[in-house]
RNA sequence: GCUGGCGUAGCUCAACUGGUAGAGCAGCUGAUUUGUAAUCAGCAGGUCGGGGGUUCGAAUCCCUCCGCCAGCUCCA
């Protein structure tokens, strides 16, 4: 009897002689002891594979390592495995869905009688930390589909999943302490190596993400493999919650929605007002500069327009419901494409024209289903950044570039980072799949070009064409919708959108839809999250803030507060309560600069200035030394 | 929209298993004239989310509607 030999071949490039079915874990072991011991998982020609699995022929191999992103993955999944064999133990009537890794932790879905409740979730943690403890291998196991029947006879759910897998399909299953679970894997080799973990939430998730399903008991948590990164992690949850646009929103006066006004219904309040303005003032600005014109269109319109527009058919549900005169029907407009398209359609344009840009500041009105209203950032009236670009099929390469460098321009002046994805063709795509695919190999030339990274969001284009998403990662590392690019051939289809071409004839123009920021509600409740409320000087809605140390350099105080508003400034004197009162105020309100004037600077015509967080840290300057420099931090809308 | 939790003064929160609402901050008034994150005192402020019910009696229990929060679904 001979063992097959097998090559296996290393990351380095080494070729490592092995009995053919030994394990990714012999291999680590034959590497070396103290990376068997640090294995977590392997990959195997490019597939994530667990420790245990036989490897019976060549293959490159490399050993993953909690360094290795990939193995966080694995932990987590394990840990989903884990959280769930602790509920069967202590529910044991529990059906189990799916739980697998996700994007900072992993999740498990639970059909139960009753939701869990907070104190059942610290139970559930720790009875997995006692299963941890108990380090019960992971096994793995090939069956077949009856074989798996009858393992799953219980489990309703796992039944229905397991009638979708081919009959020739391989079926895998794992165990570990006698829970067993239909699961491809791959898995850590035990229940030990899950040490820093926690359980963070339970809300209700449909059956298979099916809202005409039932709902199921979800609940969320977190692993890492050290302790200082689920800290870390954790510290940054709490970094957001105290970032909430919501509550900041509150304290600092910035907006409001209330129930008499509306659902999802924006008030905005003076500080919020003029925080807005100042970006719309200087979005316009730069959109004139950059041979935009901008044009204004009505809030309402009649049904006829979104019938064109097919808007009626597509998207009936998420508008409000018709006002009707007489039998005209009007509609608060949810989008501001068809107004745009109306207005290219008055006049017949040549090929010389184009491009054409209209941008308007649009308000839109939509129907979101109540649960999904968030704040500032879903909202059921906004004010969208929104733009319509009128090209010659020619010109789509040129119009994206210019587009992703105003894109880089705006965002880089806020203060964001920012990561740009490809979006193709989606299964339902109207029109010649091959135009479509033409225009995706143009956006992704343009991409190429630019030399910058991007994701491929395969199918995740718009019906009418591909695009180019600009998501932002703001100051917490998380990212935001930004902006978005996207290429239309069905609407000029449908509203005749020509030009006349060099040859004298009718041409179909091609349509960009685009937003740089997305709606003003976004982006500023996006910013307050951003800066934490602590807006860079030229967005404050007070930028400075003038403390008489006494009743008697008030005047003092008064004649430099003049001079800051005489340079364009935002400006107030604050003179009640004590110094040490009204500073503590000024930073909770987050206001860039004080400037603190008493008998020393009234005599000698300087301020003291205490930067926003800066402590006691302060500066005494020259009192046109001071404007200056505010000045210039608002004319080069400095970051900080 | 769905599942669950929640809704008390402008804000943040108390009020044991039903006994008739209280504190801090903010506001107002007065005193204090202040040198770098809260000076002191007084006053005022709530039909306990709306409606209905049970009860001698409801912020508290039940029903219903509205809204908020988490998640699902969906999106600028």
């Amino acid at each position: 009897m001979s063992i097959e030999q097998i090559r296996i071949t290393l990351p380095n490039g080494d070729v490592l002689e092995m009995d053919g079915g030994s394990t990714a874990g012999d291999v680590a072991a034959a590497i070396g002891p103290g990376l068997a011991k640090a294995a977590v998982a392997a990959v195997v020609n490019g597939e994530t594979v667990g420790l245990a699995e036989p490897i019976e022929a060549d293959a490159a191999i490399s050993i993953l390592t909690e360094k290795n992103p990939e193995s966080l993955v694995v932990l987590r999944h394990s840990a989903a495995h884990i959280l769930a064999t602790a509920v069967r133990e202590l529910r044991p009537g529990a059906g189990i869905g799916f739980g697998p890794a996700i994007d900072d932790g992993f999740y498990y879905d639970f059909e139960v009688d009753k939701p869990f409740t907070p104190e059942d979730l610290e139970e559930f943690e720790k009875k997995m930390a006692e299963v941890a403890a108990a380090d019960q291998p992971f096994t793995r196991r090939r069956v077949s589909k009856d074989e798996a029947r009858e393992l799953f006879s219980d489990d309703p759910l796992k039944l229905e999943r397991l009638e979708e897998f081919d009959a020739d399909e391989v079926i895998t299953v794992y165990e570990n302490g006698g829970f067993l679970d239909l699961c491809k894997g791959p898995h850590v080799p035990s229940t030990g190596k899950l040490v820093h973990f926690k359980l963070l939430s339970g809300a209700g998730a449909y059956w298979r993400g099916d809202e005409k399903r039932q709902m199921l008991q979800r609940i969320y948590g977190t692993a890492f493999h050290k302790k200082s990164a689920l800290d870390e992690h954790l510290n940054r949850l709490e970094e957001a919650k105290k970032r909430d646009h919501r509550v900041l929103g509150k304290e600092l006066d910035l907006y409001s929605i209330q129930e008499e006004v509306g659902q999802g219904f924006v008030l905005w309040h003076p500080k919020g007002a003029i925080i807005r303005h100042t970006i719309e003032e200087f979005l316009k600005a730069t959109l004139l500069e950059h041979e935009y014109d901008l044009v204004y269109s009505p809030q309402i319109a009649s049904e006829e327009l979104y019938k064109i527009s097919g808007h009626l058919e597509v998207f009936e549900e998420d508008m409000f419901p018709a006002m009707d005169d007489n039998g005209t029907r009007f509609r608060m407009k949810p989008m501001n494409c068809p107004h745009h398209f109306m207005i290219y359609k008055t006049q017949t344009r040549s090929y010389r024209d184009l491009p054409i840009r209209f941008a308007e500041l649009g308000t839109c009105y939509r129907y979101e289903r109540s649960g999904t209203l968030h704040g500032m950032l879903r909202v059921r009236c906004f004010t969208q950044d929104d733009a319509h670009i009128f090209v010659r099929p020619d010109q789509i390469a040129d119009e994206y570039d210019r587009l992703l460098d105003l894109a880089d321009y705006l965002l880089t002046v806020f203060g964001y980072e920012y990561h740009l994805a490809l979006a193709t063709r989606p299964e339902k795509a109207l029109g010649d799949p091959a135009v479509y695919d033409a225009a995706t190999e143009t956006l992704r030339g343009v991409l190429d070009r630019r030399g910058v990274g991007y994701e491929v969001d395969e199918g995740g284009g718009a019906f009418y064409g591909p695009k180019i998403d600009v998501n932002v990662v703001d100051a917490i590392g998380r990212e935001w919708q930004g902006g978005t690019f996207q290429l239309d051939f069905e609407m000029p289809e449908r509203f005749g959108l020509v030009y006349i071409g060099s040859d004298n004839t009718p041409h179909k123009a091609v349509v960009i839809h685009r937003t740089l920021l997305g709606s003003m509600e976004r982006f500023v409740g996006g910013l307050i999250e951003h800066y934490g409320g602590a807006f860079p000087t030229w967005m404050s809605p007070e930028q400075v803030r003038v403390l008489p140390v006494g009743e008697q350099w008030h005047e003092s105080a008064s004649a430099l507060a003049a001079d800051l508003k005489g340079a364009g400034i935002r400006a107030s004197v604050e003179g009640r309560e004590t110094l040490g009162y009204r500073i503590r105020e000024a930073e909770s309100l987050k206001i860039p600069y004080m400037g603190v004037v008493g008998e020393r600077e009234a005599a000698d015509g300087t301020v003291a200035v205490r930067r926003r967080g800066a402590g006691k840290k302060q500066e005494v300057m020259g009192r046109e030394q001071f404007i200056a420099a505010v000045v210039e931090q608002v004319e080069t809308k400095a970051l900080g």
